[in-house]
RNA sequence: GGGCCCGUAGCUCAGCCAGGUGGAGCGCCCGGCUGAUAACCGGGAGGUCGCGGGUUCAAAUCCCGCCGGGCCCA
């Protein structure tokens, strides 16, 4: 049909990168795919984990994140899949309206209402989100991923919304949904709840007190409890031990204590008592139960209702030996653990007696009106005068603040909605399994959080987010609303958007009491949005079939997400469809820098995906952060990126190299294909067109197993080694060739069959590279051809062409050409100065099968006249042999004796190797054990013979003859000479099928060499005229005629070559 | 404090699941090549395989305990 077209100049990713951005768009290629995968049956339905908009610019974890899903993507189209490949953004969320607030300068939620209006606000989050999204997407097709931008799902959008209700209305159905008291954190200054990214940490100082709770029934024993927040005590409800730790009891004065023993020292001595006796030591568990009376009963009412709680409880995971007594007081009203406590034992009553500003309410009795921290030291004073305080102190430690307003946060408790996800523990459990997890190890850690698992507090006290759709009457009715039909049915409308503040005015009416019901004023947490993208992304659920139908066949994302997305899209899959919605989950590492810590704009660390294609394009990235194990951390460096762009320009050069030749003989890939030069291919290009099987089986099995990195270092491995270090160096004499010989048509029908199998398998990870050399070098002989590489079919390997044993007897080759090297560089020896023998001392007869068959190979790239294989017995030029002891036969013969055995046969080689040559056997005793050695349990390895340089390889040793012949000499100087002529032809800059005209003036003594191989001189450099002069002649100045001066081997040639036109 | 992952050459990492006496790339040093050429190729130096125990004839590899880093949770 034609020829291969030429690929031409160095790799340039910045030019290659926006030509073919180009071309993909004005080509309208990626709606062509789209439209031929239509017509496909198979369907791997992808849901991608929307990053989140906060920023314009992704981090370079987010973007490999994106390119780890187009390389999977791309390889199924080309596995002939429909691929579901639309994109999504995280749109809601607090640290969007903290992004906002800062531009707007708000700073508070009454700010918003007041000054600035819910609306206008929503307004500002949604236009930031998209401004955001649009020039994420920009970066993200920059990167080269293919995914349905034109149609990314959102989460802000009403109809997503609209989904998430029905699943919020499902779960109410079911009795998951409730409303009831959690711990928050609240900021007493702005009155207001605030989330976990709302609080800083601040170095502060507080009260730092053991208080004494009497023991009921008991004279004078007491637990000690330690607490910095003093203020906590009028709700304490209970106190927390250890199971497992050890308790003990001291008599201090004429009082017995109750703490810890492993804290007792420390407690003492910060105490100042030195004077104390231990009575009697026990197990935390011995406690359990321990009923004790509130020093602060007869002054704070609330613990009337409280004390009928007040024992000691078992809480191993709270309970920690580096501070405070190992006994914890416990105020469910003010902490986390404590609640969670207090919920496992079914407490009813979690107090926490302060209002909105931080002050005691009348539950709190004499405290009452007083902001909490005020009134720390008037509890301790009351402490002491109860005389339940054994000491008071003063400690410095992190304590949560405030964003904002920098001022301390309180922990209390308010009403949140909750959805009771432990009751679905079991099925949570039993469906996480049936998902496949990559790695393996990724299923543990989502089943150690399983275990640990909580209700989920659905509400937040915000604006930008998806709006709880809860109505409530005066009455106390509830109406949990799943659509907007729903709204219409029970007497509203639809608002403008489903939004705040718009749908906070719809109002309706009461199913039950006719009166009307407003909206409860919470959005939902932001995590529910993404966990639903399973089936929201695509329609409201209402119209979904087959719950099958939603659950995705795969999805990848960082190991952070466990707790994160992999677990919300857990609990929407169980609650709204009863099952796990997904089927592979891949987990992938961090991105970190070079020293491994996390990259930040405040660390100075930080590299912007912006700044990496700016510096090396698309390409590079993706192929080096796709070497990464891809669950693994990444430590990203520009140091990693140089080295990727130096293997893509290896490969780039080998398609400048094949696409040359190939084009200057106008090889037609169409008739000149494998199959009709069969019975012309060489050893070397059936060992290739195996290798290549090979590579097509480990990057289709990397891939199916999501090993991407495996994909590419084969893929890389080949491409580098294989083709460009050892078949092109094979095939270039053959390549050189003029005529279109069958033997060089051979290795371009190899070369060419490989290089486009690779250009396929790399298109997912490299796809503008693979794109633009399709372009120049495949599509011009192939016209009828797709119009781009990504419509192509994966390579399918031909079995009939696999020669496993090839491949293993080729790395034997490369490996005695390696040691080959390093013999001639002892002996100083080029590899243009051909040799008289090669000797390879070995007793594997797997190298000597190997050697003897491919001897003709062999003696090309050792450039040796004879390659020689010998016992090392039956050389007597060898002076000094090595014995390597075989541990694999050794161990399991002698097992205990064995190391003895080495020891002995290491300390006399000599002895022992003469032995074994001479008499085939070495006996010696060790202890009163007789051994008899023989040569299979040993290898001999000559290192040393006179005349000879001698290298080692793993099998034995090679050695090459030092000493040269005329012949030899002659040889090794003429192609010494042909390398000069060639390098001052391409000074010249001649067209390489001219023809030239030599004269050459050698040192005297040298003559007679050269003279036999004249003829030879000329063939390989192209002239037509060749000569010898004693006196080189005054070079003539004309176009075209350059003369040099050469030293070779320290003598002086000159050599003056001109070019001669016509024949 | 808990769960999971990682720790191998100066740097980045393979090897570990299935134990047999440590590899690659980069960097460094030395050399080669010169019709892929602002390329390319070869060789060399460089390692208590985080530490300590255990199992075994034999441990980077399996087991236990520490230490350091990461993620998540508390």
């Amino acid at each position: 049909m034609g020829r291969v077209g030429v690929l031409r100049g160095q790799y340039n990713p910045h030019e290659v990168e926006s030509e073919i951005m180009k071309f993909w768009d004005s080509g309208r290629i990626y709606e062509i795919i789209k439209e031929l995968e239509s017509k496909r049956t198979k369907y791997f339905r992808f849901i991608d984990g929307p990053p989140y908009p906060s920023s314009g610019l992704p981090h370079v974890g987010t973007s490999w994140n994106k390119v780890l899903k187009d390389s999977i993507l791309r390889y199924r189209r080309l596995r002939g899949y429909r691929v579901k490949d639309q994109p999504g953004y995280d749109c809601h969320g607090l640290p969007i309206e903290v992004a906002v607030e800062k531009r707007i300068g708000t700073r508070s939620k009454k700010d918003i209402e007041e000054k600035v209006g819910v609306d206008k606000f929503i307004e500002l989050c949604k236009a930031t989100v998209l401004e955001n999204v649009k020039s994420m997407t920009y970066w993200f097709k920059s990167l080269g991923v293919f995914m349905d931008w034109d149609n990314p799902y959102l989460t802000l959008r009403d109809e997503y919304i609209e989904a998430g209700w029905w699943l919020i209305k499902k779960a109410d159905e079911e009795g998951l949904l409730v409303n009831e008291k959690r711990v928050v954190y609240w900021c007493p200054r702005c009155s207001t709840t605030l989330a976990e990214y709302e609080v800083e940490y601040k170095e502060l100082s507080d009260p730092s007190i053991y208080v004494k709770f009497r023991v009921v029934n008991s004279e004078n024993e007491y637990l000690l409890i330690w607490t910095t927040t003093p203020w906590t005590l009028p709700a304490n409800t209970f106190v927390m031990a250890h199971p497992d730790a050890t308790y003990v009891k001291v008599k201090v004065g004429n009082e017995v204590l109750i703490l810890a023993k492993d804290r007792l020292e420390a407690v003492m001595s910060e105490a100042g008592m030195s004077e104390y006796e231990v009575l009697s030591e026990f197990k935390g568990k011995e406690l359990e139960g321990m009923k004790y009376e509130h020093p602060l009963r007869e002054v704070v009412p609330v613990q009337e209702v409280l004390s009928k709680y007040h024992e000691v409880v078992l809480a191993p995971e709270f309970v920690t030996m580096t501070e405070g007594t190992g006994l914890v007081h416990a105020a469910p009203g003010h902490g986390f653990e404590d609640f969670i406590v207090a919920q496992r034992i079914e407490i009813g009553d979690i107090i926490s007696p302060i209002d909105d500003e931080g002050r005691f309410t009348k539950e709190a009795g004499k405290y009452a009106g007083k902001y909490v921290k005020d009134a720390n030291p008037d509890i301790i004073e009351d402490l002491r005068q109860a005389g339940a305080l054994l000491h008071e102190g003063i400690i410095k430690h992190r304590y949560p603040i405030c964003w904002r307003c920098k001022s301390p946060v309180v922990l209390r408790t308010r009403e949140q909605w909750v959805l009771k996800i432990t009751r679905m523990k079991k099925k949570l459990i039993e469906e996480v399994r049936k998902a496949r997890w990559v790695p393996e190890w990724a299923l543990n850690r989502i089943m150690n959080m399983l275990e640990n698992l909580q209700d989920w507090v659905l509400s937040r006290q915000r604006y930008w987010g998806t709006p709880l759709p809860i109505w409530v009457c005066p009455n106390g009715h509830r109406l949990v609303i799943g659509s907007v039909d729903e709204l219409l049915k029970y007497g509203g409308k639809k608002p403008k958007e489903l939004h705040r503040p718009w749908i906070d005015e719809v109002v309706l009416k009461c199913p039950v009491c006719g009166k009307e019901m407003k909206r409860i004023p919470d959005v939902i947490d932001v995590w529910f949005d993404s966990g639903i993208a399973f089936y929201a992304s695509e329609a409201h659920p209402g119209k979904i079939k087959n719950p099958e139908d939603v659950v995705a066949d795969f999805i990848t994302e960082g190991h952070d997400q466990t707790r994160g997305w992999f677990f919300s899209l857990l609990r929407a899959g169980v609650l709204g469809f009863g099952r796990v919605p997904y089927r592979t989950v891949l987990v992938h590492g961090f991105a970190l820098d070079e020293s491994g810590r996390e990259m930040h704009k405040s660390l100075g660390n930080y590299i912007g995906t912006d700044e990496v294609l700016a510096k090396v394009g698309s390409d590079v990235f993706r192929f080096a952060v796709l070497q990464n194990t891809v669950w693994e951390d990444l430590r990203f460096s520009w140091k990693l990126l140089e080295e990727a762009k130096r293997d893509l320009s290896v490969a780039w050069n080998v398609f400048v190299f094949a696409s040359t030749y190939m084009n200057l003989d106008g090889y037609d890939p169409t008739k000149h294909g494998i199959d009709q030069y069969l019975n012309h291919l060489r050893i070397e290009d059936r060992w290739l067109l195996s290798r290549l099987n090979t590579l097509i089986d480990e990057v289709t099995e990397a891939m199916e197993e999501y090993k991407v990195h495996d994909a590419v270092r084969a893929l890389k491995r080949f491409i580098v080694e294989d083709v460009s270090h050892w078949y092109v160096r094979l095939i270039r004499p053959r390549v050189w060739v003029e005529e279109n010989t069958p033997d060089k048509m051979a290795a371009y029908a190899t070369l060419y069959h490989a290089l486009k199998s690779w250009l396929i398998m790399a298109a997912p990870i490299i796809p503008f590279f693979t794109e633009k050399i399709y372009q120049e070098f495949i599509r011009p002989a192939t016209p009828d051809a797709p119009p781009s590489i990504h419509m192509l079919e994966w390579p399918a390997p031909r079995e009939e062409l696999t020669d496993k044993e090839l491949e293993q007897e080729m790395n034997a080759i490369r490996e005695i050409a390696e040691v080959a090297a390093a013999a001639r560089m002892k002996a100083k020896l080029k590899l243009r100065q051909p040799v008289k023998r090669v000797i390879i001392y070995t007793s594997n007869d797997n190298i000597v099968g190997i050697v003897r068959k491919h001897e003709e190979l062999l003696r090309n790239l050792l450039n040796t006249r004879e390659v020689l294989i010998k016992e090392p017995s039956e050389v007597k030029e060898v002076i000094q042999y090595k014995v390597e002891p075989k541990y694999s036969i050794l161990g399991p013969k002698y097992r205990k004796l064995t190391k003895q055995i080495v020891d002995y046969v290491l300390k006399n080689q000599a002895e022992v190797a003469k032995d074994i040559i001479t008499k085939g056997k070495h006996e010696t005793k060790i202890g009163n054990t007789t051994i008899m050695l023989t040569p299979e349990e040993l290898n001999i390895i000559p290192v040393q013979a006179t005349g000879y340089a001698v290298q080692e390889a793993s099998w034995g040793s090679l050695a090459i003859d030092t000493q040269l012949t005329e012949e030899e000499i002659a040889d090794g100087l003429a192609r010494d000479i042909i390398r000069r002529i060639q390098t001052m032809r391409k000074e010249l800059n001649l067209p390489m099928n001219a023809y030239i005209e030599v004269t050459i003036t050698p040192p005297e003594q040298h003559v007679k060499y050269i003279e036999k191989k004249l003829d030879y001189i000329a063939n390989e450099v192209r002239a037509k005229e060749i000569r010898l002069t004693k006196q080189h002649p005054a070079s003539i100045p004309r176009e075209k005629i350059l003369t040099k001066k050469w030293e070779i081997n320290g003598e002086i040639y000159t050599i003056t070559i001109t070019e001669i036109h016509g024949t």
